[in-house]
DNA sequence: GAGTATCTTGAATGAACATTCAAGAAAGAG
DNA sequence: CTCTTTCTTGAATGTTCATTCAAGATACTC
């Protein structure tokens, strides 16, 4: 007698992730209870521990999720369908709009994430640096290739650029979070804009 | 029998929110029990509990406490008493040595607190969106000053200039979670300077 | 020095928490 | 249909936490 095939678990690997990437978005790492995660995923505790070993391990692979999903989502806005400034105007926008919104589901897990847990945890530490370094390598080669095809005139350096946009962006969503009129933050991101493309 | 002066409390106010302060900025409001917190500031959980109220009171009041040794820093780096440039560069210089320190008793309590409980505790929030408005609006007063006094050439609201830059030092500080090498903090810091100053 | 108002102490309390585990359900193989 | 393996379930566990409170200590008034 020879079992090779088993039963699989029954759960959506990818919507499980995704629900308990809103709860810890919602209420951030540590006050996100247990019971939170297996009201927002579905789960039981056993399911769980079974699949993600601990609550610890479900942010792990929530944020591998995230990035994923993320990465999907730049490549969509880059897809050099239009401009490039058309396409980085477009991309800040809709930024600026999840920083309007004051929707924690549309904040930025990395970002959130980072802030809490960058002092407590290394290994979560360097999940979420190496993510965040990618997108900023993703977009340095948005720069470079923008510069290449002359869409960009500047003498500054594509990772520079890339560098200063995105800690713009960390700053916006920062500053989002004392609630300014909205105006205020489209401003920011129109002068942060102009920084870099002018 | 009239009792008018009574016993006061032993402790040192100011050195008790300063320990808070610090134990605070190194785990995080919710990381941080009560039992971290009378470790470090030597009181008893009743003394904690007749003083503040609870570890929330005590929260709030180390972040008053902080709030006004902030301030009074500020004043120290923009005393005129030097050219507006080499002031503002001093102020800047310093806070990217604290990042560099990655020394989390040398982080910004305000931006650690306010990414932390701001959708969690709205009378936080308003207290340390208070705070960062008010130092917002020293900022805007020190680069009206230097218009003013001739020092600084542009034809940008002095308001949005300070906005800009308050946004460029919410950025820095989370871009230096990410552990990047000095240089590269510096040379942000140093284009957050150029674009304001030039 | 006696009396009293106030502050200090730290063990006790109960709630909330992450995690475990044994029993039950389900599905593929023969 | 039966057996075995795997997954699911959720109550139980032990720990940690914020908070309380009654007993003790202290300093001021008269």
């Amino acid at each position: 007698m020879v079992y090779t095939l088993m039963r699989n678990a029954e759960f959506n690997r990818e919507k499980v992730l995704r629900s308990a990437m809103t709860a810890f978005m919602f209420k951030g790492y540590n006050k996100t209870s247990m019971q939170d995660l297996t009201k927002a995923t579905g789960l039981h505790p056993g399911s769980i521990y079974c699949a993600f070993e601990n609550k610890r391990g479900l942010l792990l692979a929530a944020l591998e999720q995230y990035k994923q999903d993320r990465n999907i989502e730049f490549q969509n806005f880059f897809a050099n369908e239009q401009p490039f400034f058309t396409e980085l105007k477009n991309y800040l926008d809709n930024i600026v709009n999840e920083c309007i919104s004051c929707d924690s589901a549309q904040a930025c897990l990395l970002i959130k994430a980072l802030n809490e847990l960058a002092e407590q945890d290394d290994e979560v530490q360097a999940s979420i640096s190496e993510s965040l370094t990618n997108w900023q390598t993703a977009l340095t080669e948005q720069f470079e290739q923008a510069k290449l095809s002359g869409e960009l005139k500047t003498n500054r350096p594509s990772d520079h650029l890339a560098r200063f946009f995105v800690m713009g962006i960390y700053g916006l969503r920062t500053f989002a979070q004392t609630h300014p009129h909205a105006d205020v933050l489209h401003q920011l991101a129109d002068q942060l804009y102009q920084d870099l493309c002018v």
